[in-house]
RNA sequence: GCGGGUGUAGCUCAAUGGUAGAGCAGCAGCCUUCCAAGCUGAACACGAGGGUUCGAUUCCCUUCACCCGCUCCA
């Protein structure tokens, strides 16, 4: 599974600070805004970098679409319908802390989570004995803690008191090492081994409509300011003598509101606010009531489109499993920590595809996209052995997951992950069927319902998830051609040749087209030949500047594969000469074969 | 989010409490017949804001951005 791998990156420990000046330097990545100082983690892609983007997800799409009869493109709006992240679990957490559960990966709100009783047991109901069996073993390796196995149930927990839960294995009562009882459980499992409270949401959000909501909630606001002197003036005698001075902000916020908003469920962030008596929640409430009918965030993956339109798909293109929708495009998330360049970024390009399979089958699907997508990643490689599989561990993988890889690369800081590919099971569409209320199966004529025996099979896919990052596959096959070679000058300095060699399908420039000299016609024969590469829709580009050692040079650093040079013997004969750009070594052709010659080795 | 570091021209660096200099790159021109040759000319910078000062690129504060650790990454 996993293969052999350098104990090391082999790249410099300065290659990232070299790649960065020349990304600037020849127009592949800029800082974003830079001119205003540069915005966090936001990057532009120049001339080169643009061409180099669009050649990789190009390569990627017509491996994964245009090549393959059962996989089918989707271009998804980047905005989507709020209830989309709150099936998908993402949208939790803007109002209310979120709570990880370290054992299953549940997430969920600490204010909705059940809170067992001072003394009463704290039982682990597992999906299965299999999966009970895994967590029997995490929850003992991580927190020392050694449960009885009940069928899918782990026994042993008790709330001891509000400070501490603990367990009592054949009676003996100790306290739970490195975890605290925070007084819930996970809601599904009632797992206690618990992250600390997060009150923080990783997605964009963003406003539909032209009106801004702004105006609506200053005025709301200002409403409820006056609605607070008001009453205050009319129960300046209650105040003083029951709402104490402490709280009377809160109390008073708590008393306007609950007029202002005499419809509220009992159970809405608002009315626990009110509840609370906390005016920084009663306003944060408020706010989030009124701007709620316009919200609306920017995905943070593409992924969930290919569950959404699921049914749109296979509809409209008269698909059966297996087969699978393929995405590619922008994504957003507030990264809390950036780093690396452009290998972090809030804003990042992912190209995804979501493959549906008949359930039971994603074994041998898993097998059949793990070896498509390295082959995919070794095919424009240099070196093929500085990418590798990592399994995910069981209790790194969320709960619904079946099996999941990742395809990482050797950066010059250590492995990091380039694509995932995870064996999802049916989970998304069955979070998008309990939300949407609409059936999203397939119905197989053909087969029998394993469970009954009977026609047809109506089934929900298993699902198959390639999920790759653009821009760090960008980052890492720049990182993959870069190259310094020490050679002798033409007057016998020592120098450094930089040279990026970008397999020619990804480099930006095809070919460049040079006359040795400018003048005696040859640039007149370059300027013809560069006009049939340009017509023929081969990225060619014609540089006459200063000698014809820098223009190589400079190719070279760009990662320009071939060269075409127009000398003094094109006049006589009529050839030109193509430079190999890893090798400088040179053939010659005739005007006439070059551009036939350039095609050929691109499509090789 | 925490700690440490950095910020001068497109890049790599220098100098200075009295508003900055080089190499390379880039631009215009001349020259040049195969791997960063030469000549001429013009252009280009103290990340941003505030403070101290007669005067700040330099000292102080804030902020923004980047780099290195840790933390985090549903």
């Amino acid at each position: 599974m996993t293969e052999a791998a350098p104990a090391v990156s082999r790249h410099s420990a300065d290659v990232m600070k070299k790649l960065v000046s020349l990304c600037k330097n020849r127009g592949f990545v800029f800082q974003s805004s830079e001119i205003y100082g540069g915005l966090k983690s936001a990057y532009d892609y120049g001339p080169l970098g643009a061409e180099l983007k669009r050649n990789l997800m190009g390569e990627w799409w017509r491996d994964m679409v245009t090549t393959r009869e059962n996989v089918v493109g989707l271009d998804a709006s980047i905005i989507m319908h709020p209830n989309v992240w709150r099936a998908s679990g993402h949208a939790a957490g803007f109002s209310d802390p979120l709570v990880d559960c370290k054992v299953s990966k549940e997430r969920f709100r600490a204010d909705k989570a059940p809170r067992p009783a001072v003394g009463s047991e704290l039982p682990i109901t597992c999906p299965d004995k299999g999966v009970a069996k895994d967590w029997q073993e995490q929850i003992s390796k991580n927190f020392g803690v050694e449960l009885e196995r009940d069928g899918n149930v782990l026994r042993g927990l008790r709330a001891v008191s509000e400070n501490f839960f603990a367990f009592f294995p054949k009676g003996a009562q100790s306290e739970a090492k490195n975890w605290q009882w925070r007084g819930y459980v996970g809601p599904t499992f009632g797992c206690p081994f618990l992250t600390e409270e997060k009150q923080f949401n990783l997605m964009f959000r963003t406003q539909l409509g032209a009106v801004d909501i702004a105006n609506d909630i200053a005025g709301t606001i200002s409403a409820v300011v006056g609605e607070i002197a008001k009453e205050a003036i009319a129960l300046q005698g209650v105040v003083t003598a029951s709402f104490g001075e402490q709280n009377s902000s809160g109390e008073l916020l708590a008393f306007v509101a609950k007029k202002k908003f005499p419809e509220e469920r009992n159970d809405s962030p608002l009315a626990r606010a009110i509840e609370e008596k906390s005016s920084v929640k009663i306003i944060r409430a408020v706010i989030e009531k009124l701007s709620e009918p316009t919200l609306a965030y920017l995905r943070p993956e593409t992924a969930q489109a290919m569950f959404v339109q699921f049914k749109n798909v296979m509809d409209s293109a008269g698909l059966k499993p297996p087969f699978g929708i393929a995405q590619m495009g922008k994504s957003f998330r507030n990264e809390v920590t950036v780093e690396h360049f452009i290998f972090r970024s809030c804003e990042f390009e992912q190209m995804e595809m979501e493959f549906f399979c008949e359930p039971g089958t994603q074994k041998e699907w898993m097998a059949f996209w793990k070896e498509a997508r390295m082959a995919w990643w070794h095919r424009y490689a240099n070196y093929p052995n500085d990418f590798k599989f990592r399994q995910h561990a069981k209790d790194e993988m969320a709960f619904y997951a079946d099996d999941c890889y990742d395809v990482e690369y050797a950066y010059p800081w250590g492995w990091g992950e380039l694509e995932g590919i995870a064996s999802r099971t049916d989970y998304d569409l069955t979070q998008h069927e309990k939300h949407s209320g609409q059936k999203l199966e397939y119905v197989d004529q053909e087969k029998a319902d394993p469970k009954t025996d009977k026609k047809p099979w109506k089934y929900k896919p298993y699902v198959i998830e390639p999920a790759a990052g653009a821009t760090r596959a960008l980052l890492c096959f720049l990182l993959d051609a870069y190259h310094e070679e020490e050679r002798v000058t033409a007057t016998g300095e020592k120098e450094t040749r930089t040279v990026l060699k970008l397999h020619p399908r990804l480099a930006p420039i095809k070919c460049a087209v040079l006359p040795l000299v400018k003048k005696d016609g040859m640039p007149e024969k370059a300027r013809a030949i560069i006009s049939a590469m340009l017509k023929a829709g081969i990225n060619a580009k014609y540089d006459e500047k200063h000698s014809i050692g820098k223009r190589y040079a400079k190719h070279d650093e760009i990662g320009t594969p071939w060269c075409v040079t127009v000398d003094g013997q094109t006049l006589e004969d009529g050839t030109v000469s193509i430079r190999d750009r890893d090798t400088t070594e040179q053939i010659r052709v005739t005007v006439d074969a070059v551009l036939a010659t350039i095609k050929a080795r691109l499509e090789a």
